[in-house]
DNA sequence: AGGGAAATTATAAGATCGTATAGCAATGAA
DNA sequence: TTCATTGCTATACGATCTTATAATTTCCCT
């Protein structure tokens, strides 16, 4: 209950700095490296723990550094929060636009393409819906996430967007607001993402990717003209 | 640091006891209400401060009580957790139905009535979304919010199947499969939700109610067929 | 080889959290 | 009006949390 040694510092420094001797007890690594370390290492809390992996202590132990590290090199935990956001982001998206970039240059394969990637384990994987549902919650109360999101959310929907324009051209419909349609389907991929993780019963991954293609087809006869 | 004092809990009650005398110090409620009542302050608090709103303490004060009524009533705060998910979520299904319910009984104008609801503050409610992704986040981890989630999920879903079904007996268009397409129609709603309440300025209600027409024109069209 | 910058550890302090326990007191029934 | 039921308060305890500060150690650079 009561603190053990308070005046004891000193000494127990003493002791450990005569203790070690022969290798080095710690590495000394270049910022841009430890904190992408403590990015992921935030990451895999959150996937073990949901939001009560959100912890400096947890964080801390799962890099197998201490505490005081992530005040070093973040300030306070937000911002770690934040950058592990922003890693796995970027990650995601990278992952998708790597599935369509090997797709036949085809604006209907690369749709397609990216549309299997989306139900493919890159994203439909409960623990990477875990991560996401953490940091919506706190995209709602942390201007400094807000931010985050709305860029990344732009980049995705400018892809999806893209995409679709692209298939419009090449097949010959027309869409009255693309950005509208891209926002349309952005939300029925995750709409089904987060139905599909919150519960991996109500419908198979395949029959998603089916709903998917109806709702191209529906594009391509004119629903959204 | 150190406990106030351990041993003057008799003296301290003993001290109230005649300190207490003209009025009653609680209300005793039954405990139906009671509960309803620590749920809603769950809510509340949820609301507030996101995940971290999930506190004993943070509720008992936000209900006006003490921290104990809450073990008294619910043993361990995730039940009352779990109670306050209920509890919200036949609220707003049964909003949503009343809206239905109150529209001109014809399937065209039930499921418009039904969409235009879903876009209305009812559920187009940032404070909403907040509390239901904290929920969201809980059903990824516990068994207990996960049964609740699934039975919550099918309600909805049969709901939107039935608006959908009567549309499609009534026009005289075909569905391959009207459980996936309400699956589909749900996903898309909860991914316009999730987006506008993550980002308003996204795009307006208005036009997610337009895109959700767009949907249903795309279902007439026979792209699910 | 040695000095110094800064990466890292170690430690402390104060808040808050969940749950258990014991006794008080409001209320309906006798 | 009294009594018993049980809703409710009060309090304690141990764990864990965030942040701050100071000491230490690694490793680059000259």
């Amino acid at each position: 209950m009561m603190p053990a040694g308070s005046q004891t510092g000193e000494v127990a420094s003493l002791a450990r700095q005569t203790a070690a001797k022969g290798r080095a007890r710690f590495r000394r690594e270049a910022p841009e490296d430890r904190r992408r370390q403590l990015g992921e290492a935030a990451l895999r809390c959150i996937v073990k723990h949901g939001n009560a992996g959100v912890s400096v202590r947890q964080i801390a132990a799962e890099a197998g550094v201490t505490q005081g590290l992530i005040t070093h090199h973040f300030g306070e935990i937000n911002e770690l929060v934040a950058y592990a956001f922003d890693i796995m982001s970027a990650g995601l998206l990278q992952a998708l636009m790597k599935a369509v970039e090997e797709a036949e240059p085809t604006p209907r394969k690369r749709l397609d393409s990216f549309i299997e990637a989306s139900f493919s384990p890159i994203l439909f994987d409960r623990d990477v819906l875990g991560v996401w549902v953490v940091f919506w919650g706190l995209v709602l109360h942390s201007p400094r996430m807000s931010a985050s999101q709305r860029e990344e959310y732009s980049d995705y929907c400018a892809t999806v967007e893209g995409l679709i324009r692209d298939l419009a051209a090449d097949e010959g419909f027309s869409i009255a607001d693309t950005r509208l349609a891209a926002i349309a389907f952005t939300a029925l991929l995750d709409g089904l993402w987060l139905a599909w993780c919150l519960n991996p019963a109500s419908f198979k991954p395949q029959e998603g990717i089916q709903l998917c293609r109806n709702w191209v087809e529906g594009l391509r006869r004119g629903a959204y003209a």
